[in-house]
DNA sequence: AATGAATGAGCCTTCATTCAT
DNA sequence: TATGAATGAAGGCTCATTCAT
């Protein structure tokens, strides 16, 4: 009983998710997920009792916890595969929900919320890159003057990039480049 | 008459960029504008036929002409005075419409509208940014490579410090600092 | 000054003469009214004080005055000229307010009003025609059993005339033929 | 439950209609129909979204569907038994619902809608009419020379009886006096 | 007389949420 | 659990009418 719950729980979900999708935050209604999942009203409010308790429900099936265990790997590995994963995360589309979040974020935001998230996310990963540049320095692997605001410059780049992906697109390639461009500034050559 | 309608209009548009910076956007309702500015409902309307005709009022006030006019300097002047001009855009509060304005236009990018102002943002600048780039790598005055992807992956920096800037907040010196980090990655050191 | 005035009240009711030609009576606002003649809301107060009283007034001043005076004819040349004048009245277009009376009276009378208006319109024109019956029917000239009869039943075939034409549109040529088969009913063939 | 559902829409179209006979068509407002049926403004909204859907289906249920089957019978029987449907729908009251129907179509006529109910009304009528009588001349029964002429003359004349039940209102007797009129003027008298 | 900005009542419509079944 | 009818608050919008200038 419980398990048939928690799958229609999860079908709500997935089926909202699509809906968040093509119509962003706020323009989604309860009765817009009613129907997109053919239940009853009332039948959704046993579940969830808001459209913003689903749709943070979605995000939180969508966060892909950034990899942090890179140890065990060399600067410059650890580095390529941090990169790698902004990359993935700038160009997947997980059903597309990243323009309604950022929508959500400046929503809730503008409301007065604090801004916590994008605090979090940015300071976590600054965080991470600069272990990584300041083990990559030691080691003779990476050069950089001053790793944590190199760090933060990255990440202010990436995050640029993804805003770009969320709205007007950016292709794989263009996201290849600037990891390139970054990397060679970084990376000593012999 | 028409002179103190348009004080007025003004008194409504000052009145409102209160309202939108404390609630955002989507939050804040025709009501909510005529209890501001202690005007009549149907008065509101004689001006105005949607939150939305206020808010874009408003945004075109304070629509800072991006600085074109660099002709006549040379390009590392032009490229400090270019990053200056955006150092003030992402640090200008402008009565704190920043955040309303990304929660607006996320909120129209979901609902279908094709997004095409922040591309037309993002290209301008990346073209008056890549000539300067350009003029400086023939004149010796600047180094860089690949000027046009050079000066996108700035753009994108940009952009990221604009989105920090307008939710966690950014210091000036913090803007600073990275201004100055770019800025050593270009200037040909003698 | 006045004479003045006078002009300009006539000049406002002809131009909503148009109005209502066009929208019909209740769909014409204080607004429409005043945007046709490029005057100020408050001028038109001055002269009228609903779009009902400017109506009315229009309707006044296209009164044809029903003639009566068909004393010193032949039944059979009054009945000719009496059918006539019903026949313009049913053909003119009198800038078409037709369909507006209609639906104004409708309006008024679904909202309880008495109909004295259809009421009277129809018995003044059921006593004419029953006047020239009887004189006819005595000097021989026209035959009828009941002229009471028939003059209400002409009366309501000239209504039914009167609401197709302001409707589905009726041609002269239709109603000369009605008017002539009402004719030869009554016609005294020698 | 689409039962129940079923029939507080018959109950909100019953209650309706009395509401639109005592205050005619454009008079009504959701509201006044909300506050009639003692529902929730809402609830209406789940039936109906606007008076003029409701006034419809009003509408709809009072259609006598005009008696088409008289075959099988003499055309003086056939002539009879269509008068006597004309004379029903004259005389019904339908909860009154004629004049609201008069304003109704005048209303969307003035509008600009093209007001085929008329005419299709009339023509189906005169259709049918001019059958029997040419029915009739044939056999014998009746006596006419320009059949179509006739039947529209008399639909003419049932058309204006309609106006006239519908606003100062007619007796069945005055009914009945034009159709003896209309039939002594047919039937051949032997 | 004339103007047109301003008012506020009133209608329309949508939506989150509840509740009897 | 599930249903979906019902509620009522809330926001949008229009219009007749007034009034200071």
């Amino acid at each position: 009983m419980s398990d048939k719950a928690a799958r229609k729980k999860q079908y709500i979900l997935d089926t909202a998710r699509t809906v968040f999708a093509k119509k962003g935050f706020k323009n989604v209604t309860m009765k817009d997920i009613v129907e997109a999942c053919d239940i009853s009203r009332g039948g959704l409010y046993i579940y969830f009792d808001s459209t913003e308790s689903i749709f943070l429900e979605c995000l939180k099936q969508s966060d892909t916890s950034v990899a942090d265990p890179l140890k065990g790997h060399s600067a410059g590995d650890a580095l390529v595969m941090f990169l790698n994963e902004l990359k993935k995360e700038i160009l997947t589309k997980d059903n597309d929900l990243s323009a309604a979040v950022y929508e959500y974020l400046f929503l809730k935001y503008s409301d007065g919320a604090s801004s916590d998230y994008f605090k979090e996310r940015y300071d976590a990963k600054v965080n991470i890159l600069t272990g990584i540049l300041e083990e990559g320095s030691e080691s003779g692997d990476l050069y950089c003057e001053d790793c944590a605001l190199t760090a933060r410059n990255i990440m202010y780049t990436m995050e640029g990039l993804k805003i770009g992906a969320a709205t007007f697109g950016v292709t794989e390639k263009e996201v290849d480049m600037h990891l390139l461009y970054i990397l060679s500034g970084l990376i000593v050559e012999e």
